[in-house]
DNA sequence: TGTACATCAGTGAACGCGCGTTCACTGATGTAC
DNA sequence: TGTACATCAGTGAACGCGCGTTCACTGATGTAC
């Protein structure tokens, strides 16, 4: 072994570094199907032989970008969840956590925004369902919250689906605005989640009333 | 001139079939910046180097296909004015209305869905000025529905950015699923908008309250 | 109407280029004894 | 500890290929008289 390293955290770090030059290329001409293996290679300092040493072709590569995004979105839940039981203005304070997650990983993000849509429908399927997973996920959180505070909401996974795909395409475009766009992003998707929930609340009391209603 | 077209017919003709070829072969395998213009060519029945005589280059046929995709947008609002004059359960009709458009143009919407994130910052700025455009429109039409109806809402701009957000992103994404699915999304789209002007009345209901209040 | 000329959409061959992939190799790292 | 051998991450040269673009051309369409 070496002074420092194994051979195998050697490859490791070389992985790493590959991945790394994919991000920071996709950062800069954007759209990870228009990415060439020899363009990361070569952002990687490495040889464009080397690559087949960790993934078999650009696919591969794009799959442990999404899986790494994926780590990243459920950071992005557990800081969440973190807030939801310290109470105090949970809307404002996650919408904040959230963009600072999207701001610290632009890149990640702007991958799993884009191959969302994208080119490869493995990678697009991947990203799918991720994001219905992190769906139910949300709507668990939510359903705890709105127990706690004693009210009730229609369907918490169709409130989860809005918010999220509200959060995710509103915050990620604006990921990379200047800062004062991104304070009032932040400003009207607190409204957008506080509107949902006020309307949440608002739909589920009306058909408590007209159950009621057809009942008595 | 020959029997039936003009020259000048005769050339728009060939650039419809190289936007429609575009089209097909994005609907096949999917992403416009992966698309080449042999591609292209090939698909429309052309020598590579006629695209010279309708296009300087590739992104000038995306941004063509992105105006056309614009046009689309037009008359779904269109469509939707329309219903909104006539009354009558509009969220519901408004949002079949739009899955119809979004089937019949589908590859059109993809376009559009894709390089809103896509390579090209001149078509990405390009297709944001045209959402943002929209919003706007949808904002005035939300205002004059809620004023007929004599209801209060909350920024009416918000409301509108939130309600496209949602219809864009998971209609487009729901466009090219079996029926079924399609119409699921249908219906839960149309609840997350119901929820959206609940909400904004709601809002809209508490602030006039608790200015009353502070008045008092 | 007929003739001579101009226009220009579409062509086919050729170009240089960078791509993804293969292969036999090198030499440091790791292992067995 | 020292020696002989195995492993395997990274290399550099070579390959065939399809790309975007250029160019002089062709011949039908359009125009002037």
């Amino acid at each position: 072994m070496t002074g420092n390293l194994t051979r195998a955290e050697q490859k490791q770090q070389t992985r790493n570094n590959i991945m790394a030059a994919a991000l920071k290329k996709m950062s800069e001409d954007k759209g990870f199907s228009s990415l060439g293996l020899r363009e990361v290679t070569k952002e990687a300092g490495i040889a464009p032989a080397s690559f087949y040493r960790h993934f078999s072709n650009m696919e591969e590569l794009g799959l442990a970008l999404v899986s790494e995004a994926e780590d990243a979105l459920q950071a992005i839940l557990l800081d969440a969840k973190a807030l939801e039981e310290k109470g105090e203005d949970i809307v404002a304070s996650s919408v904040q956590v959230c963009m600072q997650h999207f701001r610290d990983n632009g890149p990640l993000f702007r991958v799993l925004a884009r191959e969302a849509t994208g080119n490869s429908p493995l990678i697009r399927r991947r990203i799918q369902r991720c994001l219905m997973n992190l769906n139910h996920q949300l709507a668990e959180i939510i359903e705890l919250e709105m127990r706690r505070r004693h009210r009730k909401i229609t369907n918490p996974l169709y409130i989860a689906e809005a918010i999220s795909t509200l959060v995710f395409n509103l915050g990620i475009a604006s990921a990379d605005l200047p800062y004062a766009k991104q304070k009032e992003a932040e400003k009207r998707l607190a409204h957008h989640i506080r509107i949902i929930y006020w309307g949440a609340e608002a739909m589920a009391n009306s058909q408590h009333l007209s159950r009621n209603i057809m009942l008595s």
